[in-house]
RNA sequence: GGGCUUGUAGCUCAGGUGGUUAGAGCGUUACACUGAUAAUGUAAAGGUCCGUGGUUCGAGUCCACGCAGGCCCA
């Protein structure tokens, strides 16, 4: 026995069985050995983070990343793959956190930060041992032997050594972010502090809407002629008029309408003309002033102020306006105070321009870096930029009219509001924005003062309002290289290719520089230290570090702590046991050029940073590796979740990019996410997440991984459902176990095992076998294709139909007889040859996708002859089909006229059966002929190729041809609208009809002279083209006819009696192999069969068919008897009852 | 609110550059086959192609505006 049966497949079982296999002969190194030389094609393994278990989504992910490896090996290129593992970040700490029962405040109270950072490194690799597993167990090769780990030195002594390449070109410095400030508690908040329950309260401030003044140029010029050269105003609206000092620009939308009003300003009552959106007008202009009096307004008791709409354009045209400083305290150092575009622009409330001041708001200093608009900020003593509120929420010395004043009324105590209040000297306290609100209200700034309220957050500490505020943070000037960002992505193939231009792309246009900075104390620390006065110094490496300490131990500026300190860390250093995360580093002290002591800035770098550094820090490069470096970057291809999109794939390409100039990665597929079935977000709250393991455990990986790649493209959201990998495995692994089997069972009854020489030549192959082969051929093209373009779903569904549809409903079925018939002929070796091919390609070809069934399939395939192609150095003597090389395309093989040939058959089949269905009669009978009207002569050259093919798919004796000459042939008329549409366009619809009613004799004078007279109204329809129209044959008179896409089919349904006693015969077979079968008996056992005489017509039919039956079913002899025999089993037949009895011959 | 994306049969999905009768698999129903058989084949039923406008002789396909879902950002 050359090759295994299996009786049922359990693939789970396979996976086992395989995996084992591959661990027994570490298959993974050496599908990477046995490359050795070859060109290497690079992955980069996005890390994940081991703190989490998988879930199925991982299952899809790393199928991705894993079927492109594996196709890459296949094609002949060396793929290393070092996993890695992301090991900094928040997620790590609140989990840390919520173990320890602590908060963020506790740290460095009940918890030291070594304490804290001990239990993160430890918390980070908990699921390491569950993520290995799945690994194994989906079958995804990557190495965890070695993997890069971002918390290890190396590794973070890589990223401070690209952090100081970026000093160096002084893309790294120290700005800030409008960023949830406590003034009350002196501290910054995140935006998880944020989000606690209570934050935010409902307050009554004092909301304001002021007028800018629109300087004259030509940018405005239109207001001003619309107002007839008088004043112009721009209204904005504010609750937090304590910013307005700081306004340095206004916003508008783009395509929001607005208005320029005509009116009087409430307060002072001077006429002015103001603009804001024009469906806010009615906010605050009542309709009874609508085009109201305006010459009598002065002399009226101004209850009801007029108004009239002076002119309305878009947001667009407002766009770079400029205006007066309306509170000029400070100026800026740059040209500020002009109109500018932002998305975030609202018509909900305010005007539908947003007073804009980028110290003081998230949007408005992400829209004025944008637009190069300076914020308003003041040197403080060390000449250093500040805002104009200071950290406890007072206003700056230079606001002279409120100097040293709470912007927030709740800032200061009751006994601190009554000294102010006498210092004002009213009966009330003021607070500043009441008061600036009464000082623009006397200059004819404000448009409008009331009261609002509104949701405004709150520290949850001292439960004081939060300013939105600058704070000191870390930057990569990614701006200043957005142009060479941008260029550098339109080189990249993204799959899909939408987010490569429209995600990514955009997002790139409109990056802002990079935050790199994090108040926390598990990750990678900033290498940089500073002294008070600003002297800096950013650390590139171990061997700098400690220079840098040796340096400062012999200066004076340090204390003798600092000096303890500092020779600590050096003694570690010396023993190898340093730690490059915090305290430690915190406890390094430098000296500067000056001689000033310098600590490193607190800061941790966002974690996105490590892995984004993963092609340089994976290698420990540049103080390792150099050569694997050079040899493995750029990334040939990588692939993530879309999500991933701002994250990983920005920073690959942002440090990439901005540092050598690079792409990171040439190829990227950004994955869809993975719902639940209904289409719902898998989450463990909800119940509804997939466990991975149990799902591998139940289905197999490769159903699992099939299903998933060949359901919906990777970009697209699944929806994960259990059922359709059931459907998988029966239809696709299914079929194609069966088809193994299939061959399995018949070669090794007859002996057969795989030769690579001596086969039957091409030339000598029969007609099918030529045809699955050049089916096969075409196939390895276009899988190929798929696989090249990243396509993994088309791959996969190539496969499948091919199995299914070709290989196995055609090819197989009507090739049966061909392995069950006879002894070893050369055409019964050829069908074993042309199977035993198919089914090895096709392992070849599905092994990306499915690699343990693959393998499997082609170890069952090969292990029989593996020794003598090892002896002889063949094609088969790889022992896993992952060593293998692609199966080479052959043109010469594939035969597209025989293909379109057998397309014709298989179709004239289908059209058969339909109409044998119809009527009823079942394919065991036979009937005489089958009509197929054919116009061309080509056409009928095809179908006669494959006649015999239909004959007996059909069991139709004969097929015959109709043409033209035959003149029964009746022809339909179809307008070939193609064709027709450039010619005559809107006459289409005559044109139509016309062709619509032609009569025979007209479409007979077409085809005759390729032209028709058309007598037609239409000028220029007077004739009508042959290539005007499609002619088709739709029916043949007298007949029985089916026909579908241009194919007609007419069948002979008269029986006669001879056909009748074939289809009795036919049947009687079909009893007698059930029988046998039911009772058995072996394939090869000889029966008797004695048969009772019950019927004329049944023996009569038997009678002449007899030869026919014994060879079928393989009987020594056929006996008609007169007498019931004995024991004789009762048979039902269609028409008659058969008492038989059959003996096996021993 | 912005960027990107999806919407076609009960379910999962195909439908180059517009061409009039929109396809496949699963499921359902019926039938056939019975030496691939806990398989297999054939057929039938099943569709306001998310909606509304527009361009066009002609729109599932192109355009605009919506609706619903998703991701990211604010």
């Amino acid at each position: 026995m050359h090759y295994k049966e299996y009786k049922s497949v359990n693939y789970a079982a396979i996976a086992d069985e395989i995996l084992e296999f591959w661990k027994q002969n570490k298959i993974f190194e050496q599908s990477i050995e046995v490359r050795e030389g070859s060109p290497a094609f690079t992955f980069y393994e996005g890390p994940p983070s081991a703190n989490g278990t998988p879930g199925i989504h991982h299952v899809m992910a790393r199928t991705i990343k894993d079927i492109f490896c594996r196709y890459k090996t296949l094609r002949g290129y060396q793929v290393k793959r070092k996993g890695g593992w992301d090991t900094h970040g928040l997620p790590i700490e609140l989990q840390v956190e919520k173990e320890l029962g602590i908060t963020k405040e506790d740290i460095g109270v009940k918890i030291s930060v070594e304490d804290y950072n001990k239990q993160c490194r430890e918390t980070v690799m908990r699921f390491t041992d569950q993520w290995n597993d799945l690994t194994e167990k989906m079958g995804y090769w990557v190495d965890l032997d070695d993997p890069y780990i971002t918390y290890k030195n190396e590794y973070i002594e890589s990223i401070w050594y690209l952090l100081k390449e970026f000093y160096k070109k002084g893309l790294l410095y120290k700005g800030y972010t409008i960023q949830p400030y406590s003034p009350a508690a002196g501290t910054g908040l995140s935006s998880h502090e944020l989000n606690m329950p209570g934050t935010y309260k409902e307050v009554k401030d004092t909301s304001l809407t002021a007028q800018f003044k629109v300087k004259k140029s030509e940018k405005s010029d239109f207001l001003f002629e619309a107002a007839k050269g008088d004043n112009v105003y721009i209204l904005a609206w504010t609750t937090t008029p304590w910013t307005l000092p700081a306004n340095s620009a206004l916003t508008v939308g783009k395509g929001i309408d607005y208005v320029l009003v005509h009116t009087f300003n409430p307060y002072t009552y001077l006429p002015v003309n103001v603009v804001l959106a024009k469906v806010l007008v009615n906010k605050y202009l009542s309709e009874k002033g609508h085009e109201g009096d305006f010459e009598g307004f002065e002399a009226s008791d101004k209850k009801i102020i007029p108004w009239t709409v002076l002119a309305e354009f878009k947001g667009s045209e407002l766009e770079g306006i400029e205006y007066e400083q309306l509170l000029p305290y400070v100026q800026p150092e740059a040209a500020a105070f002009r109109v500018i575009i932002g998305d975030f622009v609202t018509t909900e409330d305010g005007t539908g321009v947003v007073h804009t001041s980028p110290t003081f708001g998230a949007d408005d200093f992400r829209v004025a870096q944008q637009n190069g608009i300076p914020p308003i900020m003041i040197k403080d003593e060390t000449g250093k930029d500040v805002p104009i509120v200071d950290k406890r929420g007072r206003f700056v010395k230079e606001i002279t009219d409120f100097a040293l004043d709470y912007v927030k009324e709740q800032y200061l105590t009751d006994a601190e509001k009554e000294t102010e209040r006498q210092k004002q000297g009213r009966d009330k306290y003021l607070s500043v924005d009441e008061r600036i609100s009464i000082k623009l209200k006397t200059e004819n700034k404000a448009f409008n003062v009331q009261k609002f309220d509104h949701p405004y957050p709150h520290c949850w500490r001292t439960d004081k309002p939060v300013l939105y505020y600058p704070l000191d943070s870390w930057f990569i000037r990614t701006t200043a290289m957005k142009d060479r960002l941008v260029a550098l992505n339109k080189t990249i193939n993204w799959q899909p290719e939408s987010t490569g231009t429209g995600r990514f792309g955009n997002w790139l246009e409109n990056a802002v520089d990079w935050n790199l900075s994090r108040s926390r104390y598990w990750g990678t620390p900033l290498p940089i230290w500073r002294s008070e006065d600003g002297e800096e110094v950013c650390i590139g490496s171990l061997e700098e570090l400690k220079n840098g300490i040796l340096h400062a131990q012999k200066d004076d500026a340090l204390s003798i702590e600092q000096k303890q300190k500092n020779a600590y860390f050096l003694e570690l250093l010396a023993e190898n046991k340093e730690d490059l995360h915090r305290p430690f580093v915190d406890e390094v002290y430098l000296v500067s050029t000056s001689g000033k002591v310098m600590q490193r800035e607190s800061d941790l770098i966002d974690v996105w940073f490590d892995s984004g550094a993963m092609p340089f820090a994976q290698w420990h490069y540049p103080f390792e590796n150099k050569e694997i470096f050079d040899n493995s970057y750029p990334a040939d291809f990588i692939s993530e979740g879309v999500d991933q999109t701002r994250g990983w794939f920005f920073t690959l390409h942002a440090i990439s990019g901005m540092l050598y100039d690079s792409i990171a990665f040439k190829n990227v597929v950004s994955t869809g996410l993975v719902l639940d079935k209904n289409g719902n977000k898998m989450s463990k709250r909800l119940g509804n997440a997939v466990n991975p393991f149990e799902t591998l455990a139940q289905y197999g990986a490769d159903p699992t991984r099939w299903y998933m790649i060949t359901n919906a493209e990777p970009w697209d959201n699944l929806k994960f459902n259990v059922e359709g990998i059931t459907e998988v495995q029966r239809k696709f692994f299914g079929t194609l176990t069966n088809t193994y089997n299939f061959f399995a069972l018949y070669a090794n009854l007859d002996n057969y095992k795989m030769t690579e020489f001596d086969r039957v030549p091409y030339e000598r192959l029969p007609e099918m076998d030529r045809w699955i082969l050049s089916k096969l051929n075409t196939l390895v093209k276009e899988v190929a294709e798929q696989y090249e373009t990243y396509n993994p779903t088309k791959a996969g569904r190539l496969v499948q139909d091919f199995v299914c549809d070709q290989l196995s409903n055609w090819y197989v079925r009507l090739c049966r007889r061909r392995f069950w018939q006879g002894e070893m002929t050369e055409n019964k070796q050829a069908a074993y040859e042309t199977l035993q091919h198919c089914l090895v390609v096709v392992s070849q070809l599905m092994s990306p996708i499915a690699p343990f069934y693959g393998d499997w399939l082609y170890r069952n395939m090969t292990d029989c002859i593996r020794e003598e192609a090892k002896a002889k150095r063949t094609h088969f003597l790889h022992e896993s089909v992952h060593f293998t090389t692609w199966h080479e395309y052959d043109a010469s093989m594939v035969d597209t006229d025989l293909e379109e040939s057998m397309e014709l058959a298989q179709r004239i089949s289908s059209l058969v059966h339909s109409l044998r269905k119809i009527h009823k009669i079942k394919v065991r009978q036979p009937l005489q002929r089958v009509l197929i009207p054919v116009l061309s002569e080509s056409t009928r050259e095809k179908i006669r190729h494959v006649e015999e093919i239909i004959k007996s798919e059909v069991n139709i004796k004969a097929v015959e041809y109709l043409d033209d000459d035959s003149g029964i042939l009746k022809k339909k008329v179809k307008p070939n609208f193609k064709v027709l549409g450039p010619k005559y366009g809107k006459d289409m619809k005559e044109v139509g009809n016309f062709i619509n009613s032609m009569t025979g004799e007209q479409l007979k004078e077409l085809e005759k002279s390729g032209e028709l007279y058309t007598n037609s109204a239409l000028a220029t329809f007077s004739y009508l083209k042959l290539e005007d129209v499609e002619i088709l044959t739709e029916d043949v008179p007298g007949w029985l006819v089916a026909s579908e896409g241009g194919i007609t089919v007419a069948l002979d349904m008269t029986i006669s009696e001879e056909l009748r006693n074939e289809g009795i015969a036919r049947d009687f077979v079909n009893r007698i192999q059930n029988y046998r079968k039911d009772n058995g008996f072996e394939v090869i056992d000889k029966i008797v069969i004695s048969l009772y005489n019950n019927s004329e017509m049944l023996v009569n039919a038997i009678e002449a068919n007899k030869e026919y039956i014994c060879q079928e079913v393989q009987a020594l002899s056929l006996a008609i008897v007169q007498d019931s025999p004995q024991d004789a089993s009762q048979i039902e037949m269609d028409e008659f009852l058969l008492i038989v009895k059959v003996n096996v011959v021993k």
